[in-house]
DNA sequence: CTGAAAGCGCTTACAG
DNA sequence: CTGAAAGCGCTTACAG
């Protein structure tokens, strides 16, 4: 196969020919092996400049009798949210396509309100030949203390839905919060103008935990006050996340705020505020939230959710393992973040939105 | 690489064992090449399935001494416009993943302006080999000519951008236009309320021609009807496309209906409406229009442009020589339509698009 | 520290 | 209609 014009053959072989050793010597230079004197090595490494050699991906993994065992870590899909469907879908793309080159993916979950089953699968995935590593550092002790280890071992490690910044992941997929939070302060704002207050609401029992939450919450806040837009703006946490709690809570709330314009819920469980809406036949407040579920996309239709914010979580997914396998396996240089892009879902475009 | 446990064998060799033939006969089996016995392929055919046997992709394309020629026919980035070169962006990152493994691509280039342009470089392509076409139907009486030559030769052709359908396409990328109009007419009232009139602007030397402008003014003109909004609607073709043509259409327009609440255009040149719209310091009219140029990002960021909906015109490009390379070399079927989700961006996301 | 040889799972002339 | 053999560009024991 004549890809290349020019040189009559640029592979191993023309390398060893050119360097008078044999090819068995040029792949130990080319994979950094002991065992050459740094005299030839030296001489290879120059020939291999001067050839800008390319190895061939497709001879080297047919070659290859490697196997290498990536392990997941992410939340268990609950029926509280499908949320971590998605970037389990992502996933199991990502291993469908690669799977053929040698690439095992072991699966581990745990439950997102329980910081005991992220400890305890943990050590189970430390136990096995692990080489690489795609987890969501819900838990931010609990992940330092893991990654340590993955550090100890020299596993790399990729961060996906939420970042630790500055512990040497091998990168971070995922969304920039404060900038999603800022564009829910701004689509809130454009829907009320600058009347009357916005709602800002945190759901989760680990809001304390959750710092990404937060961060969402401090963008938000942001937009209103470099826009010097005048609307008050009302917060409420809800620890509890079954719907009487968050219906009971909203009805206090909206009694004594007779003039909120618009909700802006910081999670995907703005299906549960606009349940409340619509039970409450509340037709007059806008309401921003999160993530493409099946649930939040009925009230996007129905007129009751005006926005949904989403960033692709299947992408993160596929794109969590895909960086793996680019690093280990194609020995390519993966970017330390690939922040998603923060797309805004309507009742007019979400039947063509890819996740 | 013993990578699929179960079976010790299970490539072309463990058929051809099975089979009690030789494997280049069990080759001309899977590719269906004359010179095998009915009885002996049958009998193949039997084991295939038996075994679920799936092709070593990494082999075969290493084994290969097939060279594939594909070609590109897309508009030429003018100075009116840059929008191809975001297409041609992602046809040539395809290009780069994919060369190594025997894919040259071939790049012609026509004036949106003139049809014979376009004529011209079809008669070009067909002179050499080609093995399947990713183009731009821009002139719709032209491109069927040339894609009836692309049948009788058997060429298979991928449309991207916009699409002329039941043209027997192997498929087309791009967006579905009337959603997209539709969208920008949901953004527009969002924005100004029931109030105001609402002006859509066609801004194109080849209006008359462009079928896929029309289809967008219809999706945008189905909202307001739909749902019963009251906003009129006022329109204009703008034939001539510099600026000073562009402006004082504006100008006049805008004198004329004094409660012009909204602007839609219907393509990448709102740019030259947002720059009028800034010359003249009117700031009560919000736009909304296409296309991540950099020239519309400068005046989103200046709060000029409101919305910017966009295609991903890169991925369309991308997609659409890996349409061919899936079909053409893996041989893995394609799905007839690929629609491109509908992206809003602002300024508050633009920061993180990805085209 | 280095090399000869076999092999990964296919495809491709060539011979019969 | 069918098969034996070489080869794609690498990697991997194994031997020295």
């Amino acid at each position: 196969m004549k890809k290349d014009d020019g040189l009559e053959l640029s592979g191993v072989k023309e390398i060893a020919r050119r360097a008078n050793v044999s090819i068995a010597t040029v792949d130990r230079v080319i994979h950094n092996r002991s065992g050459v004197s740094n005299k030839t090595k030296n001489n290879i490494l120059a020939i291999i400049q001067e050839l800008d050699y390319q190895p061939n991906i497709l001879a080297r993994r047919l070659a290859s009798k490697k196997l290498f065992h990536f392990v997941i870590l992410i939340p268990a899909i609950s029926e509280e949210t499908e949320f971590w469907k998605a970037p389990l879908n992502g996933i199991e793309q990502a291993e469908s396509e690669i799977k053929q080159y040698g690439i095992k993916i072991e699966k581990y979950f745990f439950d997102q309100n329980d910081k005991r089953s992220f400890v305890s699968q943990t050590k189970k995935i430390l136990k096995n030949k692990v080489d690489g590593i795609l987890m969501a550092p819900s838990f931010i002790e609990e992940s330092l203390e893991f990654i340590k280890a993955c550090q100890d071992l020299k596993i790399p490690y990729v961060f996906i839905n939420s970042d630790i910044p500055s512990q040497d992941s091998l990168c971070y997929i995922g969304p920039e919060l404060f900038h999603s939070g800022y564009l829910g302060a701004r689509l809130a704002n454009f829907a009320i103008k600058d009347h009357g207050k916005v709602l800002i609401i945190n759901i989760s029992k680990e809001i304390d935990n959750y710092h990404h939450l937060l961060r969402k919450e401090e963008g938000f806040r942001a937009y209103f006050q470099d826009n010097n837009k005048k609307n008050e703006i009302i917060k409420a946490d809800i620890r509890q996340t079954d719907y009487n709690s968050v219906a009971s809570l909203l009805d206090e709330l909206l009694t004594t705020h007779s003039d909120i314009g618009a909700v802006f819920v910081t999670n995907s469980r703005v299906f549960s505020v606009a349940q409340f809406l619509e039970k409450s036949s509340i037709k007059n407040i806008r309401l921003i939230g999160y993530d493409f579920l099946q649930e939040n996309i009925e009230y996007l239709k129905n007129d009751v959710i005006d926005f949904l914010i989403c960033q692709k979580p299947q992408e993160q997914g596929y794109r969590g393992i895909m960086a793996l396998y680019q690093n280990l396996v194609l020995d390519v240089a993966v970017s330390k973040t690939y922040f998603m892009p923060i797309d805004i879902i309507t009742k007019e475009n979400y039947l063509f939105y890819r996740n």
